[in-house]
DNA sequence: TATGAATGAGTGTTCATTCAT
DNA sequence: GATGAATGAACACTCATTCAT
């Protein structure tokens, strides 16, 4: 994922400044590997810079502190994933298809980028300034795609007339984050989250279409 | 639930002396308060001393590190929520209605002690040595109370067979702690997390109950 | 002069904290040594530390910052100064035995404890937040024991009737700093610099008594 | 004074790349205003390359190291102050009129370039470089202008024959630098500082030339 | 037991200086 | 020469923990 963000960055930016953009990446990427290993806090800054090849100084040129490294994390991994979900949804014709999407793609990206999924779901939570300085806006943008498709299954008789999307979402978008959390903390093989992946589908769908008799 | 606790542990710790054990729980509900403020490392032992009105070496009587006093925040709230919610779950006669009782208890100890809830939730993240030395089998015993009442429900075929316990208990458990972190960090009303856990109460109980044709 | 003004502030205090005020002082003591030999900007807070025999962070426990164990200087030493100069003067009956007095006083200081000379002269200048944010009336109330010698004499008739005191206090403390400065800056034999104290007064008296013919 | 500092320097380096020395003069222009402004250790060595216009690395071509720049300050303007008030003072046939020009000249420098003024009277002091390695001979120089009129104020008479030049020319220094630093520091308006230096000049030369009764 | 003054290891951040371009 | 991105040494300050009283 890395790599693609830093493209897709490089791209945006209109190429003006290429090696900047490399090293801000190669920053991020560093932080990503040693928030994930430490933890925010007992990371230091200059393990961080050992970890992306650059001096420790050199750091604060691409973020005004340590606390901007991890939101410039999540800021800069949401972005893309955001984006690619968004894409891969939207070709799907039925919101049964979309929702089911939505959780393979949430279990490819923590299977896939462990350490981003470690970062954004509990490190960041140590931040302050995130926390309180910062509308994380990013996230609800996140659970919203569940909101929406709720919202067309309602709509087209697909899903149960009675479920509120704002509380739906969430509880689907929880029940994902636990299942991912505990793989990830527990360090469990792969196929483990594949196969939970498929049990909470049946269970999500049942939740939303079925009613109780 | 401070109170409570308080007199829990002094019946389990066999009657040493009384006044040890309310400075101990004092520490413990002062620390609560401060950790669930200013976040773990953010807070300082010392205002955790304040908050208890105790001096700050004091504390160290009592709980051997910064580390310690989190880690012993959660066994002693562990200890009653587990004790307290068997006893009534074992009231109950059906696993719909145990499954409804967890979710409303859950419910209810957030909204009662959001502090606490806080603290267990997210502050105890942020402890390297809670999450890497100490296995936390009290989180997991919480759970396996969904786990068992869904294994019940199969059983005597409230619940649909396919459910895999390991898999839903998880799910069920991050529907809930979903909705209850945003209502604590929002600071939203009581009544929206009581209407929200209505919702949720159908959501899963469809997801257990009806099979998708 | 360190001696003195810890047992000035002691009785001042009350004597309640009198270990603070001891450990205080030895801070206030040895951050004038290592102010003067090193320069504010070039001496390090542990080398404070380690000449006021405490740790590092007990600095922090009597003095916020590193700027304020300067200003804190500066205060506790022009009040032991200003009383005592105001006594010696009180105690003269002629402007202009006041007069000599002053600059027998400001000289005896300099060549007592030429660090502290050094430090209020010198490294005061250095710290921002004394030059901006505090009003150093201190200084002005020192020059103004002075301009108070120069308009009694004026009003007795010793002195010449056009000298404007507000001026003349200035130019004669300036003279005094730089006959001084100079002495401490070259580290010149004590010798040198009572000679020199005595042709000031032999000059500064003629430009105030004698007019021009 | 910048402009014509240039100009002595261009000649005096005897037709170097005239591209180069304004660059330097630039440099020195610019680390003036900043010097002046942030005090010598809170002004960053990029500021003064903003402030020239120049980059910071094109700083370390012209000048050694930011104490390089400081030094370089002092000298390249007393050089010019030397010359053009011993022209001046040459002019002048008695020495009570070359104490008095002396007196103005200090004074327009001060009120024509307070910058250059804060620079060298202040924030010279902070370089160790200066204070210690230099032997600051412009210093003595400039005073020693004020020591050669005394002499020739005592051998023709007009001066009193008790006074020492070695002395008195540091008071009369002192006294000037100190009317002059409090109206730095103060910003007082100029024609606060021209009606002190009528004062000032009256007091010196009552000091030099009239002996008490 | 209780205290809280003292400790000193630990670290985010700055900025003078360098050097590849 | 000129640039400015990169470097990394340096340091003020914090705070968990200790221990003399």
């Amino acid at each position: 994922m890395a790599t693609t963000t830093t493209a897709a960055r490089t791209v945006a930016s209109g190429g003006a400044h290429a090696r900047d953009l490399d090293k801000r990446a190669r920053i991020l990427d560093g932080a990503v590997k040693v928030f994930a290993k430490r933890g925010f806090f007992h990371a230091r800054v200059s393990d961080v810079a050992k970890a992306s090849g650059v001096a420790d100084g050199t750091i604060y040129l691409y973020f005004k502190s340590k606390d901007e490294i991890l939101i410039s994390i999540f800021e800069d991994r949401m972005e893309w994933i955001l984006a690619e979900l968004k894409k891969r949804m939207a070709k799907l014709p039925t919101a049964r298809g979309k929702l089911e999407e939505f959780v393979d793609f949430h279990i490819m990206l923590a299977t896939s980028y462990p350490d981003v999924c470690d970062v954004i779901t509990i490190e960041l939570r140590q931040s302050n300034k995130f926390m309180k300085e910062y509308a994380n806006t990013r996230f609800l943008e996140y659970q919203n795609l569940i909101g929406d498709v709720l919202r067309e299954g309602k709509d087209d008789g697909t899903f149960r007339s009675d479920i509120d999307p704002a509380v739906v979402k969430r509880a689907i978008f929880g029940a994902l984050h636990e299942l991912v959390s505990q793989w990830v903390l527990m360090k469990l093989p792969a196929n483990r989250l594949l196969r939970a992946a498929s049990q909470l589908k049946s269970f999500v769908l049942a939740g939303v279409v079925g009613g109780e008799k």
